[in-house]
DNA sequence: TAGATTTTGTACCGATTGGCATATAATGTC
DNA sequence: GACATTATATGCCAATCGGTACAAAATCTA
């Protein structure tokens, strides 16, 4: 019951795996085959880890998945973060952010994988209340990144400052959206390519 | 085995059951739950048809879901047509599209819906060579009503005539992925309304 | 009325599901 | 070394899974 990761030294028998190691490889299972699609014994199988650690680790099924959701928006926001500070103007901080989500998205060893969280998770969505918030919250958070960027763009003058930031922002994260849904389906990279080139045209550069 | 839908009344025992209702009860349910997520038995008490029934007349559940696929997306297409007839302008048509959308998609019953084809068959198409192929041909068969529409737009002067009718086509449609994702998640049908009149916004009109 | 044909409903199949009880093993503390 | 504590692995649980065999029922043909 009590979570105790990290901090003093633990006082039982030691962990035998890694606990990031371990999500990290659930999080690639449940992003190939979506929470419905994984048992408990596929899980259990990936990570060497036997279902009851897993069980008194993480939690249930439906927790191991959440805890995929965010994991996975972690290591997206890792990625783009150092191109956001390496870009040198709203063109170029788009077209990495693109770029980063193309790569991430697109087929890798023969699997289609667009985006865990709006692939999947939009499946359970409407059966799960907590799946449902969580997908909010995680959509909330990518429209609230492209904001950002766009606001950034604004105060250096690089926008149109009739441009509505936030409203450009929804649909930039659209494209996102549509993105996965595209890699998912198999799209070729050249495609992907063509529509994040598309939105970047779209936005009203000063 | 051999299908033998309509043409001359059949020789045997007659069929208890409206097979186009039921296949709508089938494309409700799978609209639901998705795939992995809907059992035959669950798909069975729904239909009140029992599962020999249903496998003898759809296939097994997979074939079941592809026809749950089409369907859907044959409903889509029946609400938007006589939209796009009445529609004056592009503008006017593209508004419409957005509209019977947004309805299609949005809360309905406390269900939070979106889009069968991109919220559930996203999730499958990753392990189901059949169910990527299928959400393909869909998918571009989206991006080809749009760009039908835009094409009718510049053909009348509507459309800033160096506008790239194929590249804003994968944007609008990129949009109704998102609202899928959106309305999935539970947001509020007036943010929905919000994204696609920012979608319109950005069409070049000349 | 006697087949031929097709659908229906019951019942069952082996396999898998999510989850947990329990005993054992490995550590720190005293 | 004895104990408390924590994690492990084995094995089981009832329930459900997708799919089908089979016999009864309902129709058309002749």
């Amino acid at each position: 019951m009590a979570k105790r990761s990290k901090s003093t030294r633990s006082r039982g028998r030691p962990r035998k795996f890694d606990e990031s190691e371990v999500l990290d490889a659930i999080t690639d299972l449940f992003w190939q085959r979506g929470l419905s699609g994984t048992s408990l014994d596929a899980l259990s199988a990936a990570t060497g880890v036997a279902r009851p650690s897993l069980y008194a680790t993480f939690g249930d099924k439906e927790q191991m998945y959440l805890a995929g959701l965010r994991n996975f928006f972690g290591r997206i926001d890792a990625s783009i973060s150092p191109v956001l500070e390496e870009a040198a103007s709203l063109d170029e901080s788009l077209r990495g952010i693109f770029e980063v989500l193309i790569e991430l998205y697109v087929d890798h060893e023969d699997i289609a994988r667009g985006c865990l969280i709006m692939s999947t998770a939009a499946t359970e969505a409407s059966g799960s209340e907590r799946i449902r918030e969580e997908l909010g919250r995680l959509l909330d958070g990518i429209d609230a990144r492209f904001a950002q960027v766009l606001q950034r763009g604004r105060e250096h003058g690089e926008l149109d400052p009739d441009a509505d930031v936030e409203a450009l922002a929804s649909v930039l994260a659209g494209v996102t959206h549509s993105l996965s849904v595209r890699a998912r389906a198999g799209a070729e990279r050249s495609q992907l390519e063509q529509l994040a080139d598309a939105a970047v045209a779209v936005v009203p550069y000063a």
